[in-house]
RNA sequence: GGGCGGGUAGCCUAGCCAGGAUAGGGCACGAGCCUCCUAAGCUCGGGGUCGUGGGUUCAAAUCCCACCCCGCCCGCCA
């Protein structure tokens, strides 16, 4: 026999017997819904529950009585899986599997299904676009922007392998004030052709062309200011300091641009025609613009690539512009009562959606909560980021019936507005079914990263420490091996443990940036559970059998119970995680299984345990659990090497 | 001021949605383990007011209320 879910199977079995027991002892009393956990010792079972200590109110018994009776009328031969139920401490009903049998079972299970094992498929296949990573291409992806990639390549597995097809997406922002300025800077410096990696150029050009036009912008608005501005003196020397580090580190290139942009009355102004010349389809400003972009994207797919994440489609966010579609949305919206002019600018409320189709408590907000509204329009004419937004999301709806979006928790009041936009337009359905993926900040010691001020430390940084880190490692532990094998093990190793430190941690916790925390080879890393699949593999090469004959009652010790039951929950992991969006949840997952699978090395021979069905029913444990580690990483994007 | 998210040993973190038996891990620290399938490993040890105070409950890290601390947002930025 097969199972998708080894230990559903047993549980759903605890439900039943259960549920039978209750008709059979207490078939007046109402109990909703059974409920059953994990022991917190092994000595009370595999699973058990708790039910009598509510029930007992109904009835005048107490809840060991309850259990006593209710683990008496259960008649253990009807259910395969199970050994043995027994009343225990207050009124606890514990379940003992039948470890032999769960042993068959999940390992047959897991060597006929393979690659397949875990992902157990939804009753119903969606088409789910996954827009994630969408950094703007004006500066180097940076490691506070790296939890995004990582993050939705995970998720974007994860719900493959939950039967979805998944589409993702990267939004390039090309259309904003960001791609101008850069531009505007490329431009200056008279389009330069450079040897370095683009966006690292890039990033640089713009970080100085943003801090000189905010230098002056802030020194204007000083004299024009009649009384003293202490704020406005506090910025002028935060940007201050921030353009002596850039003179220092880029004296050449930072002089030039000075220099360059000084040619200019008002640079603010030239950035504006910019802007407004690439919404309107400006062919200067469309061939400028797109070219600085361009520019950067290729850098960003040499990084990404590296990182093993890939997508299915570039969206520019100009094209969705220049198509109409935004102009279009916003005819529409005109039309419906929540837009209002106010001035030279167009406003959405956001609110009166909310109130007026009650949607406040759907929302998660409370009643007399105002939501902000949001602007369409700026006064000359141009679009902002959110209301493009909303046509590009109507866009991807043509393709999917549900959109996730990787964003920043910092937009989530953004997002919300984005969603009562698709309401106000009627799209209720697609409101629904847009959802925002929020992520905590990645921050360093002190301070947030900043791309603007170029206060960043850059994926590819990250990487390419980690990779020189893993390749000393596999020197001092594997000198033996050939040059070339080790610089293919160091990439996957620093690679995975990059990746394995920004998935692990739930996604709404904030994470501070230190080498350390990224950089760690030992357990709870990529690395940790890299090595213990390798090791599986190791074993299952040396013994070169197949494990004929097993005999699964000889597994006898806890360490191999813990390791079956790690294998037998997976698909439940799987489907907890997919379905609420916790790629955190694999991490820790597999990260278990290795701690189990270790122990479990560590103490017990395979190969030449005695007698050989005992060897083959270790075999048959190994190989198991060799792919359950590798359909884990899989989902997270981490390689599964067969040796290290 | 309002909204959202977070607060679990010196540091990091799981568990919280669906409340149950002794709050799991990791780093760091101390003591051990390679004639034996890979020591990126294993064993043992100390280390905890689960932010604070109330409430609900037979039972609260988990649910409710209030407060405190940290972060983010409330822009004609994205």
């Amino acid at each position: 026999m097969v199972s998708i879910s080894p230990f559903k199977e047993f549980r759903d079995e605890c439900e039943t017997a259960l549920r039978d027991a209750m008709k059979k002892t207490y078939p007046h009393i109402s109990f909703p819904h059974i409920t059953l956990d994990f022991p917190p010792n092994p000595e009370f079972g595999e699973l058990s529950s708790s039910m009598c200590f509510e029930l007992a109110k109904q009835t005048a018994e107490k809840p060991r009585e309850m259990a006593d009776k209710i683990a008496k009328v259960i008649d253990i031969p009807q259910f395969p899986l199970t050994q043995s139920v027994e009343a225990a401490g207050g009124g606890y009903i514990n379940f003992h599997v039948n470890l032999a049998e769960f042993f068959r079972l999940t390992l047959e299970s897991a060597r006929t299904l393979d690659t397949e094992y875990g992902y157990v498929r939804a009753d119903k296949s969606r088409k789910i676009v996954v827009e994630h990573t969408s950094v703007n291409p004006v500066h180097p992806i940076h490691i506070g922007q790296a939890r995004n990639p990582v993050l939705g390549d995970a998720i974007a597995r994860i719900l493959k392998a939950r039967g979805h097809t998944v589409f993702r997406h990267y939004y390039i922002d090309d259309v904003g004030r960001q791609s101008a300025v850069i531009a505007y800077g490329y431009e200056k410096l008279g389009k330069p052709k450079f040897e370095e990696k683009p966006d690292h150029f890039i990033g640089v050009i713009y970080t100085i062309t943003s801090c000189i036009m905010e230098v002056y912008r802030l020194k204007k608005a000083m004299e024009q200011a009649t009384e003293e501005n202490s704020e406005l003196q506090q910025q002028l020397d935060d940007w201050m300091s921030v353009a002596d580090d850039l003179k220092n580190k880029f004296p050449k290139l930072f002089t030039q641009l000075l220099d360059e942009i000084n040619k200019d009355e008002d640079s603010e102004s030239k950035v504006n025609n910019l802007i407004r010349g690439y919404e309107s389809v400006d062919e200067k400003a469309k061939q400028l613009i797109r070219e600085v972009c361009q520019l950067c994207m290729e850098g960003f797919k040499e990084t990404l690539n590296r990182a093993k994440i890939f997508y299915d489609s570039w969206d520019w966010e100009s094209d969705i512009v220049w198509s109409g579609d935004v102009v279009q949305i916003l005819d529409k919206l005109k039309a419906t009562p929540y837009v209002f002019q106010l001035g030279d600018i167009l406003e959405f409320d956001a609110d009166k959606v909310a109130k007026g189709l009650n949607l406040k408590q759907k929302l998660g907000l409370t009643e007399n909560y105002e939501l902000p509204s949001l602007t369409l329009v700026r006064a000359d004419g141009t679009t902002l980021y959110t209301t493009r937004d909303i046509a590009y999301s109507l866009w991807k709806f043509q393709k999917a019936e549900r959109i996730i979006n990787v964003i920043g928790m910092e937009q989530t009041l953004s997002q919300m507005q984005l969603k009562l936009a698709l309401y106000a337009l009627g799209y209720a359905k697609q409101a629904e079914n847009l959802i925002h993926f929020a992520y905590n900040l990645v921050r360093l010691p002190g301070y947030r990263m900043s791309g603007r001020r170029g206060r960043y430390i850059t994926l590819d940084e990250v990487l390419n420490e980690a990779v020189k880190r893993a390749y000393d490692e596999v020197c001092k532990r594997s000198p033996h091996l050939s040059e070339e094998e080790k610089r293919r093990i160091s990439n996957f190793v620093g690679i995975g443990a990059v990746k394995y430190a920004l998935v692990e941690v739930d996604q709404s916790k904030p994470v501070v940036f230190t080498w350390d925390r990224v950089l760690d080879f030992e357990k709870n890393s990529a690395p940790y559970i890299q090595y213990s699949h390798a090791r599986a593999c190791s074993i299952l090469k040396k013994a070169s059998r197949e494990p004929t004959e097993p005999d699964y009652s000889l597994l006898a010790t806890p360490l191999e119970r813990n390791i079956v039951l790690t294998l037998a929950r997976f698909p439940e992991v799987f489907v907890d995680a997919a379905e609420s969006l916790r790629p955190n949840a694999i991490a820790d997952f597999v990260n278990a299984l290795a701690d189990n699978f270790n122990k479990f090395y560590n103490a017990l021979p395979v190969i030449k345990a005695e007698p050989p069905e005992l060897s083959d029913a270790r075999l048959a444990l190994v190989d198991a659990a060799r792919m359950v580690f590798r359909n884990s990483l899989n989902l997270l994007g981490i390689e599964a090497p067969e040796r290290m």
